[in-house]
DNA sequence: GACCCACTACTCGGATAAGTGATGTCCGAGTAGGGTTGG
DNA sequence: CCAACCCTACTCGGACATCACTTATCCGAGTAGTGGGTC
């Protein structure tokens, strides 16, 4: 049970794309060097996101990803659901349903599995407090901790990877 | 992401041997039976729990597992944590650390990556739930459902999968 | 000089490999009971 | 008849294959800018 590192690198660079606040489409690349990351592969692990309704794509040279709304509006649970899909991470096989319980008629299954529930009950706890967390509070922590990294952030990427200026 | 079946079965083992009732140890094929799993990997994803001291194991001829403690006293964190390890779902890799953040002094890191922060407390929700429940909690949810489980199941093991008799 | 058009450089998007962990199977170490043999 | 011993049947435990999914890479479709040619 492991969540994927896209979900990491999708959150991060929602904040990255907030931080640069510039209003053109950012490529792949340019978010990728942020991180150090492989630029192919974070394509592909932010393609989901545009899926999700999350980023936009502007394909084509000047191209690249743009927030599709507010880090307001975007909760950990929207990043996590779009890269890892909206099953949930318990999944109950109906095991109960086999030898001891075979003979039993139907409706004996009718209420769920009482594993199921419970397993189901506290991953339900755990996506709330997802989805009650904005990257907006998320970024909010970070700068608390560090106030300066929206300039660090700019003034990086005028110096290392500016820009394509007409 | 995704929880190993192993959970579901192992979780499911345990109400089975308290059901059983019986004192001496069953046998993963008996066990087997009762959920129609393949006795020899049923075996593999036993053997955590022993680990784990949530069952004891017998080897030999009349082997087999038993409970170690009382259903009251094994939560599903404690299966989940036997079968899946202690490590978090979400793992951070610090990819902060690179690209825009590698020329920052190493004091800019001692704060924790807000976005680990957020996963873990959300993840911290789950397990906190998930330790509140103890198999016993479900197994009476479940003999809510169906106050005859207790007895189909002794039936059935007398009728299909009789303990060797002296 | 201005407009149109082909061409190039660069981007996303999905198709295509490589690697890692979950899933499934098999055999060996060890134990209990029963049968056999000797007293 | 009784006791000691061996042998068989059965069990867990871990070593050994198989498979699926995550991770990683590559190429094609498409777009914006550029340069040249033509009116």
């Amino acid at each position: 049970m492991r969540i994927s590192e896209g979900v990491e690198w999708a959150a991060h660079c929602c904040l990255l794309l907030d931080w640069m606040g510039v209003d053109e489409p950012v490529s792949t690349a340019r978010l990728a060097a942020g991180y150090g990351l492989p630029p192919a592969y974070l394509n592909k692990q932010l393609q989901p996101l545009v899926r999700a309704g999350i980023l936009t794509s502007t394909p084509g040279k000047r191209g690249g990803f743009r927030l599709a709304r507010s880090l307001e509006d975007i909760t950990l649970m929207d990043v996590l659901t779009a890269i890892e899909g909206p099953e949930e991470a318990f999944r109950c096989d109906e095991i109960r349903q086999n030898g001891v319980w075979a003979d039993l008629p139907e409706s004996a299954f009718r209420a769920p599995c009482a594993i199921d529930a419970a397993m189901r009950a506290a991953e339900l706890e755990w996506r709330r407090a997802l989805a009650a967390r904005t990257l907006a509070s998320v970024q909010t922590d970070a700068e608390l901790q560090a106030p300066y990294l929206r300039r660090q952030v700019q003034d990086w990427y005028a110096e290392h990877y500016p820009a394509h200026t007409p």
